[in-house]
DNA sequence: ACTATAGTTTACGTTAACGTCAACTACAGT
DNA sequence: ACTGTAGTTGACGTTAACGTAAACTATAGT
C-alpha cells in the first residue's frame, strides 16, 4: 500500500501544502495520521486527482465533492440508493455534455477565426 | 441594427443587470447609451454569449476578455499581428483540448459507475 | 548543541464575481 | 400630483479558494 507525504503530493500535482490542507477542510480528502503528521494513501491520491480534474473543468470545490462521492460510493447495495446514484450520474453526464457543446462550439469558432487570419495572411505575401 | 435593453438582456441570459454592469466595468462588453442609458448592440450580444460560454468552461473574466478580444479583432492587416493572433489561437486551442480530454476521462469514468451500478440492481431483483 | 527540513495549527489577508442596499433620475399611466 | 417601472451611480457586503505569516513540534545530520 502506498504512502504519500503532504509535500510530494503537492509537487506531484502542483498545488501547495496549503490547498491539500484546505481540501480536507472541505471534506474532500482525508488522509490518515502518523502522530500529527498527515498521511495519504491511493484513494487520496485519486480523489485529488478528481478534485482537480473537476476544478480544470469549471466546477466548484463543493461540486467536485458531490461528483467524487458519485464515484466513491460508499457501496451500498440498497437498491433506492442505488437508483438515486444512477439518476445523479445522468444529470452530471448531461451538466458535461453542455459543456462539451461550449467546447465545440468554440473550437468552431476558433477555426473559422485562424482561417480568416491565414487567409489574410497569404494576401499580405502575395503582394509583397 | 436590433438594440437591446439592459433588462431584456439580463432575462434572455438568465443574469441580472449587476452582473451586465459588471462586465462593462470589466471591458467585457461597451454598450451604446441613449442619455444615461444603457443600450447594447448585436456585437454586445455575441460578446455576452461568449463570456458567459467562457465562465461555463470554467474561465475566468479576464481570460474570457483576452479569449473574445481574439475572436473580435480589430482587424489589423499586419502580418506580425496577425501571426501573433494565430499563435495565441493555437495555445488556446491546446487548453481547450486539455479539458476534452478531461471531460472524456470524466464520462468514462461515469459510464463505469453506471454499469457498475445497474449490475447490482440487476442483481437485487434477481434475488427477489 | 545547533541548524535544517518537514510538518503542524490558528488566524488574518486577498482576489474574483458578483449581491444588496441607498439615493437618485426619467418617463408613462391614472 | 402621484404611483409605478426601468434605469443610473456609488459603496459596502459576501462567498470561494486559497496565500501568507506566526508560533510552534519533531526528526535528521554535523
Amino acid at each position: 500500500m502506498p504512502e504519500y507525504s503532504i509535500k510530494y503530493l503537492a509537487e506531484q500535482f502542483g498545488i501547495s501544502a496549503r490547498a491539500l490542507r484546505f481540501y480536507e477542510d472541505k471534506g474532500l480528502l482525508s488522509p490518515g495520521r502518523r502522530g500529527q503528521t498527515r498521511i495519504y494513501s491511493e484513494r487520496d491520491k485519486t480523489r485529488l486527482l478528481l478534485t482537480l480534474r473537476g476544478k480544470r473543468l469549471g466546477f466548484s470545490l463543493e461540486e467536485c465533492k458531490d461528483i467524487i462521492e458519485m464515484y466513491d460510493p460508499s457501496q451500498s447495495n440498497d437498491s433506492h440508493q442505488l437508483l438515486s446514484l444512477c439518476q445523479k450520474i445522468i444529470e452530471h453526464r448531461s451538466a458535461l455534455l453542455e459543456k462539451m457543446e461550449d467546447m465545440e462550439a468554440t473550437l468552431k469558432l476558433m477555426d473559422e477565426v485562424e482561417r480568416n487570419c491565414l487567409d489574410k495572411l497569404l494576401n499580405n505575401v502575395a503582394q509583397a
